[in-house]
DNA sequence: TTTCTATGATTGATCGGCGC
DNA sequence: TGCGCCGATCAATCATAGAA
């Protein structure tokens, strides 16, 4: 499965023992969070990671115990009121909801465990 | 900048390295696959019982360590010469096994 | 004890695939 | 052709454990 040996594009320039596969290459495109403006011309856009404030959180927070989805108006009006892009706070919502169900299975895991432990 | 960092004094505050023993399965596993180390769902499941840790866990480590590694591939040379000769033996193993995990791989 | 490094966890955002 | 979601992963960062 991983021991094809025509796998690697390249066969790495310099390596004593171990040799460079396309994993190691990987790069992730930068968010597109940037908001054009701010900073005219370069200046790099928001190529970094937002981070939001405890109000924002905290809002978000109540909205997700009250729907687990959002629906198209929901989503305007909250991205409005927390100053946030409708698809931050899309994103937002959708690893919350990853969030929650890991816990769930961290949750009931460990009591499983625990009974066949027993 | 006080910023409200604090972050509800977040889960991570206690954290607990993993065993040496866990740690050393964990990389044999990796060097082992180093040309893809990716493990399936089921082979988390199974380094998480044999680590004793969660699945979550091994695959924090497993991202941890790809990060880490492809960021300074010479800091980690050592170490993948050492677990690479310690597997060498075990390879046939771990190929055999991963057969049953038939991933996805396409340019 | 203080400083620096190794490492587990968290999380905003990306990637590929799926369904509509 | 496009959008939202899922599952996995990336990548940067946090806070601590451990080495120096």
């Amino acid at each position: 499965e991983d021991k094809a040996p025509a796998c690697p594009s390249e066969p790495c320039p310099s390596a004593s023992s171990t040799q460079t596969f396309d994993w190691m290459k990987v790069k992730r495109n930068p968010p597109k969070t940037a908001k054009v403006s701010e900073y005219g011309l370069l200046g790099q856009p928001n190529t970094i990671r937002t981070n939001f404030t405890t109000k924002q959180l905290t809002e978000l927070e109540k909205e997700f115990h009250f729907n687990k989805y959002l629906t198209r108006a929901r989503r305007v009006e909250i991205a409005a009121t927390l100053e946030l892009n409708e698809t931050q706070v899309k994103i937002w919502f959708q690893n919350r909801r990853m969030k929650q169900k890991k816990r769930e299975k961290e949750g009931l895991a460990p009591a499983a465990a625990a009974r066949s432990a027993k | 900048v006080m910023i409200l960092r604090s972050r509800f004094l977040d889960a991570r505050r206690k954290r607990r390295n993993f065993s040496k023993q866990a740690t050393e399965i964990l990389n044999e596993y990796f060097y082992s696959h180093l040309s893809n180390p990716y493990p399936s769902e089921e082979a988390k499941e199974e380094l998480a019982k044999k680590c004793s840790i969660t699945v979550s866990q091994v695959s924090n480590w497993f991202g941890n360590k790809r990060i880490r590694y492809k960021k300074n591939i010479g800091k980690f040379q050592e170490e993948a010469n050492l677990y690479a000769a310690k597997t060498a033996v075990t390879a046939a193993h771990a190929v055999a096994a991963a057969v049953q995990n038939n991933q996805t791989n396409s340019p």
